[in-house]
Order: structure tokens, then C-alpha cells, then sequence
DNA sequence: ACGGATCCATCATTGGATCCAG
DNA sequence: CTGGATCCAATGATGGATCCGT
């Protein structure tokens, strides 16, 4: 065996230019067809296999964040997402972005926020498909930095969510609140609970939350990454 | 199907009488019997069904703790050890109280510790069984709290191990610190680090560590519950 | 169509301890 | 013989998102 050499896959892109270039690549591919190439299973009830497609694109492309980093491409903090789009290019979902801490939301603040680490460079891969089981396609990627209007956008949603939850209301918390971002729950199941601020310094157990992007927001940034939707909401 | 009445199992010693009661049952009773009423596995090499065999204990008592609760038996607040013994009665193995927090140490103390409230109340069940696969049975078991004179030394014990801890010495603690308890490494493997003070108020990572009771100590208590052996060490 | 609820995989942590080299 | 190192199962968090009732 000795004096064979085994090829070093240097999977890695070294800048966001060859970043985007590999995520241009993918355009037009059929996710099936890269889910066989992967080796990744993506049969199964649509139920039981979400997220999946958004692990198949990070493995597509090299990610190398998966655990505890906080960028998919850590080198570069560049954030991936991919986002299911109808034939329009229109959303069909909002985006998760990070957990939120409920219990430090007193603290929070959107300028030393992981939300806008994540945010500051994002490459969007839309995974083009209509509803109810058609084919899906890669579409046409895009890399994003909020602009300035948008971040600070950003920060007023940000301070008026987490505001309200520092202030103990996080039980009438809803995902009304906020132009561009939102706060959802965010677990496997109602019963999960995590500590969160009560009235008068008191705590209380509340179902974990998310902060997410507004699908009217994702559009519009898909079309236009300048673009500031006023009725995002 | 309606009409039929299904037996409720009430599986759980309402107290320590009773629990004393149960497990003196099990005396004489062979480990691999008892595995296979139960429908626990225990076959497989030595070195894969390490904890196996307190767990089996565990679910022939109807320990209800499993889930972070600090008692395996939460409403008798009962802590529940099997305890590896020779023929004649000797322990053959050290055993595991609880994890240590490197971090907290200095803040440590024994009388608030997690340490004291599981050694508070202890159910010892002895598995008899000589080195090297023979047959292994249950042994006698017997309850036991600390007496004074032991508490005091577990508490200089407790003092002297985070003592050194906080003062930034992990890499320089070893197993020999400690009459009755010690402290020894205790994670899945090598590579596993948590944080620890350092030098002069900095964090180090280091290993995980866990208090155990020297084999000599749970020899001696259990020919004699009060007793003070000079040399646990 | 939107906000509340949920689903899977992977990794880390905890609790049950015993293995084993020196 | 013993102090340092390790092993498994179950549970909890985290990161990937989409489902689906109102």
C-alpha cells in the first residue's frame, strides 16, 4: 500500500468570490439529483425531513461551521441560508436566523447581538419549487449585507422585541412585533420550556424562541438587496 | 375494550422501610437472572456494559430519579449505589458521587454541596462477584447516612480538593488529595475540556472531574456503618 | 397567509460506573 | 492497586428549517 498517494480534497473555498462561484454553480441543479450525488437520504413524508435540504446545500458548499461556530463558513463569517421560493422567486417561508435568550434579554443589545453577526454576511440560495411535492431546483445565489437603513431597521426591531421581553412580557409576546425581524417559538414541542423574565424580577418557564426574517423582507432583499419593504408586516 | 380494568402498577416504596425491604429481596438473586426479567441487555464485552448493572438495580427498585433529579429515589431523597465487591466483601472498585464544578470552587462548600446531599441518605447494594466474568449476584444491601465524625471528614476532604482547585492548581491535583473523597477525571474521553480557574484569575481547560469515595471507605462502612478507617488512603 | 407549533440530526452533558497501564 | 482514562444510554441544546390551523 505503501507509495500510493491519496488525493487531499481541499474542499474549502478560500474567498467569498469563490464562495459565490460554487453556489452559482449549483443554479439549475435538481435537489434530488444533488441529494444522490451527496449520498443524502431526502426521501421520506415532507414532515419528517425538514431542515434536510438546507444540510444537503451546506455539505454542496463546503460549510464548515456545524458545531458551535458562528458562521456556516467560518473563515469568511459568512452565514448560509437556503430559502424556499415559489416560481416567482416569493418566499414561502420566513427564515430563521439564532435561538433567542430569553433570560439575558434585559442585557441584549443588537449591536453585540450573534442575530447580527449572522446577519452581516449572508449567502442566500433560494430552492426553487411550488408547493406540494413538485420538483425543487437550486436557484440563482446571492451574497447579502444589510445596508445601513436596513440595519439600523434591524436594531429598532431588535430592541423594541427584546424590550418587551426584559420587561416581563413574554407571555404576550407575539410574532406582530417588529417590521423586519420577528420572535417565534423555536423547539421540537410545546412542552419544551427554558427560563425567561416574570413580572416584578421574577422568573417564569416559557417555550424557547427564535428570531426570524419576515418573508415580505427575504423577497424583497431576493429582488433587491438594497430594498427597505415598508409593509413587511 | 371498555369495561376492562387495567391494573395500575404502583411501583414505588413509600418509604425507607420499605425500599430497605425490597432491595433485601433482590439478595442472592444472579445479576444475569434479573437482566433477563427485566428485558435489560447486559451481554457484550466487559469494557461496553460499564454502568449497566446499576441501571438494572435502578429499574428492579423503581428508581424514579433518572431525569436531573438529585435523588435516585426523589420523594425518600435516597441515593442509590451498587457497589462492586469480592467474595469476601471488598470493594473492588472506587465509587462515583457526582461531577465537580472546576469553575465554582472557590464558592464551593460542603454543607450547600450537591456532594452531601446525594451522600446524605445511601442505598449500598452490593454485587458480589470475583474479578474476570464469573457469575455475579446481589448482595446485602444496607442504608447508610454518614455519621458525625464521618460528615466532618468529608467536609475537610471537600475543603482541601476545591481549595486547590480555586486556587488555580487543577493541573496539579491528583487523585491522592482527600481522605475518604477524591477527585478523578471523569468524562467520555482525553480530548473532553471544561473550564477551570488558572493562574492568577484566568480560565484553563481541563479535563471534567468527579468526586468519588476511596474503596477503602465503602469497604469499611459497609462491615460497619459508623466506621473511621484510618487508612482510606 | 401568518403566527404558533413542530420535526430531524448531531453534539454536548449527565448519570450509571468500570477499565487498565504502570 | 490505584489514579488516570474511558464506555454507554438517555436527555437536553443547537442548528437546519417547514408544517399547518385559524
Amino acid at each position: 500500500m505503501m507509495g500510493e498517494s491519496i488525493p487531499v480534497k481541499l474542499d474549502r473555498a478560500a474567498d467569498e468570490s469563490e464562495l459565490l462561484s460554487r453556489a452559482r454553480g449549483l443554479a439549475g441543479e435538481s435537489v434530488a439529483t444533488l441529494a444522490i450525488r451527496l449520498g443524502v437520504a431526502l426521501e421520506g413524508e415532507a414532515v419528517r425531513t425538514k431542515g434536510k435540504v438546507g444540510t444537503l446545500i451546506e455539505r454542496a458548499l463546503g460549510a464548515d461551521g456545524g458545531c458551535a461556530a458562528t458562521w456556516d463558513f467560518s473563515a469568511l463569517r459568512v452565514e448560509l441560508k437556503t430559502i424556499p421560493v415559489d416560481s416567482r422567486g416569493q418566499p414561502r417561508e420566513s427564515t430563521f436566523v439564532c435561538a433567542a435568550s430569553l433570560i439575558d434579554a434585559e442585557r441584549a443589545e443588537w449591536a453585540t447581538s450573534w442575530a447580527r453577526a449572522k446577519l452581516s454576511r449572508v449567502l442566500w440560495v433560494p430552492i426553487v419549487g411550488d408547493s406540494k411535492g413538485g420538483e425543487r431546483r437550486v436557484g440563482d445565489a446571492i451574497l447579502w449585507s444589510p445596508s445601513a437603513a436596513q440595519e439600523r431597521q434591524f436594531a429598532d426591531d431588535f430592541d423594541d422585541i427584546f424590550g418587551r421581553i426584559g420587561f416581563g412580557d413574554i407571555e404576550a409576546m407575539s410574532g406582530h412585533v417588529g417590521r423586519f425581524l420577528q420572535l417565534r417559538p423555536k423547539g421540537a414541542h410545546g412542552r419544551v420550556r427554558t427560563l425567561s423574565p416574570g413580572a416584578e424580577g421574577t422568573l417564569v418557564a416559557a417555550m424557547p424562541r427564535g428570531l426570524y426574517l419576515r418573508a415580505r423582507f427575504t423577497g424583497a432583499i431576493l429582488r433587491d438587496p438594497m430594498a427597505f419593504p415598508d409593509d413587511a408586516r
